[in-house]
DNA sequence: ACTTATAGATGAGTTTAAATCATCTATACT
DNA sequence: AGTATAGATGATTTAAACTCATCTATAAGT
């Protein structure tokens, strides 16, 4: 008997009769399988009536208001319970990689970038709920999307969602400093990853003219600590623009007349083309519009 | 999360969108999954659009004309087509426990009953075959139904299906035998298996005022062939009224004017109604039907 | 490069299957 | 015995599935 026959005939019971007595199977009365598919008892018995007589078999014993299954129909319980079960269960998964976000990325656009906006985010797509963490945890779990901050030349051109410029900052209302004559100090990052590009500081000071003779440096190990430190202490920072966007925005942060330079930095999601969730696409557009106005 | 709300969530995609991606999955394009589920390539498009947008993942990557599967896709493929499977070949069973009936019983009344009648049934019950077997083989087997000749007392009441009763029949045309004066050969049968009853012929004789002296008995191991040489020599055979019935109707035998007498032997189906089955339930009252006139 | 054929997408309309409602039967529990 | 419950049955309604007509993009052939 070839095997397209055999197709055609499985196809003759339609699907969801089985999920009915499958469910009625599991659960022992048709009143209760009716609950838990939504649907009315009379349904179940329509499904199950119509399954017997397309298979020709008798599947619960009808002992008056009660059934139980015949061995025939133990059988079959067995093959559908399992089949449904193993679909179910890979749906549940797939559901729940579209129905969510998972980022993880540098604490600094965390918490300057991405959790600032996480609420704009869900407003204006309710389906999806967006979840941030941070550190090198669970990077490798599927369906979670790193943003990794890194080299240019290490990531693929069209992963990269934001090629990073280095502008100095300084909290909002302090006098602009005289940049030739005075001592000043400036908050910086040495990144903790010895392989990744310093940040341009001496391309940014030959762009605008300066010799930087009398800067101070004041590294930290992340560009959010200088910039909050700068904030505080009403200091400057030499820091990327993508961080400081929202904080120029909201009036915590003021740029001086100082040009920005560009840098060998940019952020990337790898294999950016190969989240296929729906989820996931709208978050990847959403985040660069973000990053890049 | 609760367990009810996940069947819910599970339920909100079509069981037949998940056969139709499925079957696409399988087979690389839409079209040759609508060839194999006899729709349309509208309608598998359709349906794994809807699921996409059900499950907000994309399944398929469309590179033009062409599809392939994406990541996720590929992980749904492969629980929907192991569960597909489980659930198709279980049907296969099942079906093919309900598209035919297997029996298994005595040479003698597979030979004088049940294969001349096959057509018959089949005529009848065109969505059903019938298939018969004799021998101790393949007993165990399920779905088999089994037509035993034994002791009604090692027999369940409720599994008889007809109780024997004996006779003396001869060849059609023959004349009668005169019962007390001249010297008469009997056909008669001594059962392979000893613990069964013998056929009863003392009962027969007393109940027919005969003494026996002029008889001679001539002994086969199976009904049938003392039936079968009765008709071939013009001989007189003393057997199971149930294995005559159609001979006599066709007038191939006759019976004369003695009264047939009961034994302890009967034809009988061991848990006859543990088979649910329709096609089962079906030949067992045509059987019953058949034997009891 | 231009035509032609093919695979799939999309939206509107149609058909069929699935679900419900109303009614009835048989059983279990007071 | 009387009542409540589970399921069966048949008619009707509703919703899902399927098709048709139309359109787009791509692959293949000339």
């Amino acid at each position: 008997m070839n095997q397209l026959l055999i197709w055609r005939l499985s196809l003759q019971v339609s699907l969801q009769a089985l999920k009915a007595f499958e469910s009625a199977a599991r659960r022992g009365t048709f009143k209760l399988a009716a609950e838990e598919l939504s649907l009315t008892p009379t349904a179940i018995s329509h499904h199950i009536s119509n399954l017997e007589s397309r298979l020709n078999v008798n599947l619960f014993h009808r002992l008056g208001r009660r059934i139980s299954l015949t061995g025939t129909g133990l059988r079959l319980a067995k093959a559908t319970s399992d089949g449904f079960r193993i679909i179910d269960s890979a749906l549940e998964e797939v559901m729940k990689a579209g129905s969510a976000v998972r980022v993880t990325t540098t604490s600094s656009l965390a918490a300057m970038v991405l959790i600032p906006s996480q609420h704009e985010f869900e407003q204006a797509n309710p389906d999806i709920s967006m979840e941030i963490s941070t550190g090198e945890s669970v990077d490798s779990q599927s369906y979670i999307i790193p943003i990794r901050f890194g080299d240019v030349s290490v990531a693929e051109d069209s992963d990269v969602i934001r090629s990073e410029s280095f502008n100095v900052f300084g909290a909002y209302g302090m006098t602009p400093p005289s940049w030739s004559n005075e001592p000043i100090t400036l908050f910086t990052t040495e990144w903790k990853n010895k392989s990744l590009p310093d940040p341009p500081l001496a391309a940014w000071l030959e762009i605008n003219g300066l010799d930087g003779s009398n800067i101070k440096l004041k590294k930290f190990d992340q560009e959010l600590f200088g910039i909050q430190q700068a904030m505080a202490e009403n200091g400057l920072v030499f820091c990327s623009t993508t961080l400081t966007k929202r904080l120029l925005k909201s009036s915590l942060l003021q740029q001086f007349d100082t040009r920005p330079v560009k840098s060998d930095l940019c952020y990337y999601v790898p294999n950016k083309d190969s989240f296929e969730t729906r989820s996931a696409a709208r978050f990847l557009n959403w985040i660069e519009d973000i990053l890049n106005q």
